[in-house]
DNA sequence: ATGAGCCATGGAAACGTTTTCAAGGCATCT
DNA sequence: AGATGCCTTGAAAACGTTTCCATGGCTCAT
């Protein structure tokens, strides 16, 4: 079929080895004999096998990212920023979507992407320690992002921090009665935002002072609906919070579309703050906390690479800051 | 390192061969046999090398998928939709974003997948005649999705009969003065689709004997803030359009935008029907043409894989409906 | 009983590289 | 002039599979 590297050799009158030492920029060529294979190679538009080249070298020149939920947008996001890390450096990126426990289970099960990859990227899954051994044992370098593993090199956010810090700029607004909406708080997958995001609003509450009231918690589900939901539960009580915090902008955007429902306005009736700063948070004036997904996904990737290419494997931990962004949502109440 | 087919082998008490045939299940090995290789590949924990493997079987069980600007919706669900089949699959998925039309000359030229993948998908971008040409000498399987190359399957929604529906319905609200808003219509990466929406556009009015205003149509970027200053534009007209239609979601989030800088409400003051029915859309209650996104993905992959597995490779084009999703946005104007 | 044919099996070639090792040429130093 | 050593080069081994081909045992029909 294509031509070979024997086709080039012949071609060019050298033998195969010196071809292979073109090809990999060995210094030890003549200029002119440099010059002439690359000729013959250029000639026959010759292209090296992958296959027959990872075989002697075992090196795929790829990386595996594992996700879940590839239709979010905080996914989305880090996806874009390791991509963007990627493309720029001589490795191939295979993705791995995880929408289930089970597909979950068995990717960490079969490792698919053992001997398919030199590295692997995880995304907000956590991973146990025997699943930890075994990638290790397979000698596959691997970064976790958005999740901590205390013997891999992490790249995360101040989960806590974060909503310390958007139940505090409520709390300094005059706000008393703050409730809470989340996404469950032990997720099938073992995510630990919510349950994060929710020790930061509880903390902030008792550094404040207030008292934690649980029908002020509503934890269910990471859809927009439970957010709508949520919020007309929270509004029915006999004593309705003056302010929510939501654990991410998808369920403040339920919140908000809520309220509207009922004719009141977020901000102006009743004050709302999101977390992580989605593109539409700006449009519609939300109240949230900023948190660089992207960049989590280029520092991830970063990270992966230079442990590749330069062998370095401590486990180093990046915490990534995350920062209130103030919009109309959270403007200070006409009735405290 | 890790153990070959001849540990397997060695330590079954048979050749190469057996194991080889029983890892691809050829039906020619006694069961006994086929027990004892398996028990042995179970205990030693086996996995055969996948270089190896491709090399001889010049196959690689993985396809490229190359789309552009992996940041916006639309192609986050055909992306979803690609993956959802691809998971099903025994194939990998490499993906390849290309943001620019330097990187996507450097992908069609240099061909990085050629040898790494057995197909390709192709998302909105068309491809030049030498560019299809050089991937069938490659004997390189791909489908075009939203595009369409004579010669290559394609999986396409009718972008001008979707603009059509969408002034169509204007019209029938009693508009006469119709923008529209687009993006480029020549882009630098050479979509078509801006274009064919304002074909669409403009075979709407022709047909129910309306002008076509050059003055009403801005042609400009594919962001939300050009829908945005568009808007403005248009508004400040002499005689301003009643309604809008605009080349996508985002641009009409822009111009929805706009209005409500001038006191103006999206349906009561002016009619504003988008294109793509992003989940925002209908947060906000915006009328636009529904695309089948996340399935233009499923069918193209499916339609690749069919290709792998049967050989068929048949340029066959699927066109998928696209339908008018009416919202608020668009309710009958006071005055017309 | 004997030949034909089938089935399970193993040996070995082939896939296309990289890398090791040996060798030859040439310049430099004594 | 001869020895030393470096630089360039090529032959061949190795990587771990699949697959072709040959072989031997067995069954079945004559």
């Amino acid at each position: 079929m294509a031509y070979t590297i024997k086709d080039v050799a012949k071609r060019a009158g050298v033998g195969i080895a010196t071809v292979s030492r073109v090809l990999n920029e060995s210094p030890n060529v003549l200029p002119e004999t440099r010059a002439r294979v690359l000729a013959v190679i250029d000639e026959l538009g010759y292209r090296p096998n992958h296959a027959a080249r990872q075989l002697v070298t075992a090196k795929t020149n790829a990386i595996a990212i594992i996700l879940p939920f590839l239709t979010r947008p905080f996914f989305i996001e880090v996806l874009r920023g390791i991509e963007a890390v990627v493309a720029n450096s001589e490795y191939q990126l295979i993705i791995f979507n995880v929408d289930s426990p089970e597909q979950r289970t068995r990717y960490f099960n079969t490792l698919p992407f053992l001997g398919r990859t030199d590295g692997l990227l995880i995304v907000s899954l956590p991973l146990a320690p025997p699943e930890i051994k075994r990638l290790q044992a397979a000698n596959l370098p691997a970064v976790m992002i958005d999740t901590q593993a205390s013997n891999l090199p992490s790249v995360v956010v101040d989960n806590v921090g974060g909503a310390f810090k958007a139940v505090e700029h409520l709390i300094s607004q005059g706000h008393q009665r703050i409730g809470f909406v989340s996404g469950q708080l032990e997720p099938d997958l073992g995510f630990t935002v919510n349950r994060d995001r929710q020790r930061g609003y509880e903390a902030a509450l008792t550094a404040h002072h207030l008292p934690i009231q649980a029908e002020y918690v509503r934890a269910g589900f990471d859809r927009r609906d439970w957010g709508h939901q949520a919020a007309l539960e929270l509004l029915d009580l006999a004593e309705p919070p003056s302010a929510i915090f939501a654990a991410n902008d998808d369920l403040a955007f339920g919140i908000i579309d809520a309220l509207r429902e009922r004719g009141l306005k977020a901000g102006d009736d009743l004050a709302v703050v999101g977390y992580d700063d989605l593109e539409m948070a700006q449009l519609i004036g939300l109240t949230t906390i900023h948190q660089p997904m992207e960049q989590m996904g280029r520092k991830g990737a970063e990270v992966l690479l230079a442990a590749l290419n330069e062998g370095t494997r401590r486990p180093t931990l990046h915490t990534l800051p995350v920062n209130l962004i103030e919009r109309t949502s959270s403007t200070k109440p006409s009735k405290v």
